[in-house]
DNA sequence: AAAGTATATTAGAAGTATCTTAATTACTTA
DNA sequence: TAAGTAATTAAGATACTTCTAATATACTTT
């Protein structure tokens, strides 16, 4: 872990924002169109939601694809969705 | 997870720092006072490492007791161990 | 008691993250 | 082709994080 703290950091920084958490949250059960994700952050605007979209995908952890009108995103990260798990896991159950 | 997206945010926020997540890789192994976790953190000044330090024992994830002239400092959430045994998982094995 | 070592605290500076608002692009339908 | 919908982009404001530098506290040794 040492030697890759900075990286890990890096990714854990981008799972460390609510709105983040609950859109990679939400295509954790499939892709999604930008306005799908919206309804599951009715709190931020949606320019709000396509700067975390694309912070998200120029880091490579979403993949996005336009789909006539919409644009589909979806977690292009296995590790991303395991990690999701694992705070499903400890933090979730009770 | 989507109603406490909040709370889980704050405590990724302490994991997601380069020299936070060295000092839990640390005390991962055991309990360490603060020059002994300072060793492992050589890039910042003992003020800084007190700070960050005092951050995670205000969250509550560490504990610290004072032995003599030393603070010993140790994690105290074992959903953080946890945690951090799933991303060396997914993050380090290769 | 004085000097030395370990740790903590504080204030402020510098860097980073997130949001708002307005404008823009791309596609669809009337 | 004009109007409508979906999504993005850009600039600037605000808030938050992290560090530095100076100072303080607590314990130990001489």
């Amino acid at each position: 872990m040492e030697e890759k703290a900075g990286k890990i950091a890096e990714l854990l920084k981008l799972l460390a924002n609510e709105h983040r958490l609950l859109i990679l949250c939400a295509l954790g059960k499939g892709p999604l169109t930008v306005g799908e994700i919206h309804r599951f952050t009715p709190n931020i605007t949606a320019s709000a939601l396509s700067q975390h979209l694309n912070q998200m995908r120029t880091a490579g952890i979403l993949g996005s694809e336009k789909q006539g009108m919409n644009v589909v995103y979806r977690i292009q990260d296995r590790r991303v969705t395991a990690l999701l798990g694992a705070i499903r896991e400890y933090y979730c159950e009770s």
